[in-house]
DNA sequence: GCGTCTTTATTGTATAGACAATTAGCCGCT
DNA sequence: AGCGGCTAATTGTCTATACAATAAAGACGC
């Protein structure tokens, strides 16, 4: 790789802490800086941009509170792994989620399949009807139980490796955790009751109420990936809890 | 009142400018700097706690970024209306969410009376056995069709005045929003098959999904409300969109 | 090699001062 | 009374500097 200095200019627009945010920021959403990368040091980026620290400082800070840098005393600054949004709405990633809670954890999948999107799936990913998409169905198990069924459409246009990864040993939202670099997601909650087939996976009854979370989840204006996790209503709630953000010491 | 300078002083645990932005918050928690009122300049608190303005400003910016406070040049700094809980997980208070939609709205108290806590209401809002709260049901409509049963739970310990409120006019979610202060807030997401009682209510067969919301709203440890917000799965989804916080210009 | 001390790079916080941008409120004019 | 322009209060940003806290890396002794 090129030296940074190369590849990382502001663009003068706004106030100059936002300008070098949204240049750091820009590295880290290309995968330019990979999670784990070390960021230059404040002094680094002062020189660079010829700024004094505090302005720097207040950029490296901001991306600090979006969750997408870490920062160490004397270690440096890095990019962040991208965990941020199991922690938004939780119950997200149950590869993770399951065995927090003491239970054993299972997976299967049941099939990967390069599809054209049909209507429906195009209009939610944005994307032209008919368009080569990885269609995965899955199951998440604890303690034999299933607690979700999974459906996963992942847009080949932007991960092309994903008709070729293998997910019968890894769950696709691991995998995608690992590949893709950071992004905006969007949550949609339902509630439906289970069709003989749904049910026939889930292990409930015909009818049961059944959770329906769908994610997307965004590279800029472009879908990654859509997710719809069904999961037996009376098993699972999912919870969240918000107010003034957290400040200052963990 | 007594000038603020007589109330608000530092605890000296942790970061100065964090020390400041808890004793504003701590005004404006306890009501104490109501929503509109307009707080003191950056000059005057640097004056009064002795510290430079750009340790001030950071404390203010915070509170600003939590939506607590709202800022203007020149006119001054204000306790921001607390209108913030809508905006995490959307359609919250229906009052305001429906008209936006262009459907007309509808409200319908069914009941509020004073009564002693159930064992299960009482362990939600970490209350003893049968202390006595408000219990409100009551109706959202969009277009004569239901879209919520709300059942309500507000502590009369924190909030007597609720147990003389006249919620036929007006929803508690709105009369709350009004009269309590700022607080956090925790959502918990289900889906249950509708009871007989319930099917009617919301004007849907037995047995079909309902997702429910049930939200508990915080006074630091209290818990000042419980509601529990049911709607026909079909009919009603409920979304949010989170990444990268928005900076700078909005 | 293995612990312990020292050094030092890096971030975290705070200060004092400067200028820019915004706009509420006042003053004067008609 | 209404309009227009000026003034000044207030926030927004930036600089340059200083010291504190942390912990990685190196130096030293054994």
């Amino acid at each position: 790789m090129t030296d940074w200095r190369d590849q990382i200019t502001l663009d003068d627009d706004g106030p100059v802490y936002d300008q070098i945010r949204r240049a750091i920021l820009d590295q880290i959403r290309t995968g330019d800086w990979a999670p784990g990368y070390r960021l230059p040091s404040e002094a680094d980026l002062c020189d660079h941009f010829g700024t004094a620290r505090m302005t720097v400082n207040r950029a490296l800070r901001a991306l600090t509170e979006d969750g997408l840098v870490v920062r160490k005393r004397r270690a440096g600054s890095f990019v962040a792994q991208p965990d941020a949004p199991a922690a938004m709405l939780e119950i997200v990633d149950m590869a993770s989620a399951i065995p927090a809670r003491g239970q054993r954890y299972g997976y299967r999948c049941l099939a990967s399949e390069t599809v054209p999107a049909d209507e429906d799936v195009a209009r939610q990913m944005r994307l032209l009807h008919g368009a080569r998409v990885q269609h995965v169905r899955c199951l998440h198990t604890a303690d034999d139980a299933v607690v979700e069924y999974e459906e996963r459409w992942i847009n080949l246009a932007l991960l092309p490796e994903a008709a070729q990864a293998d997910f019968d040993k890894e769950g696709p939202g691991g995998w995608l955790l690992r590949k893709t670099p950071w992004t905006e997601a969007e949550h949609t909650i339902s509630a439906i009751n289970a069709s003989d087939g749904l049910a026939n996976a889930l292990g409930v009854a015909p009818g049961a109420a059944c959770l329906v979370l769908e994610r997307r989840t965004f590279q800029g204006e472009d879908v990654v990936t859509l997710a719809r996790l069904t999961h037996p209503g009376d098993r699972h709630v999912m919870s969240e809890r918000f107010g003034p953000r957290r400040h200052g010491r963990e």
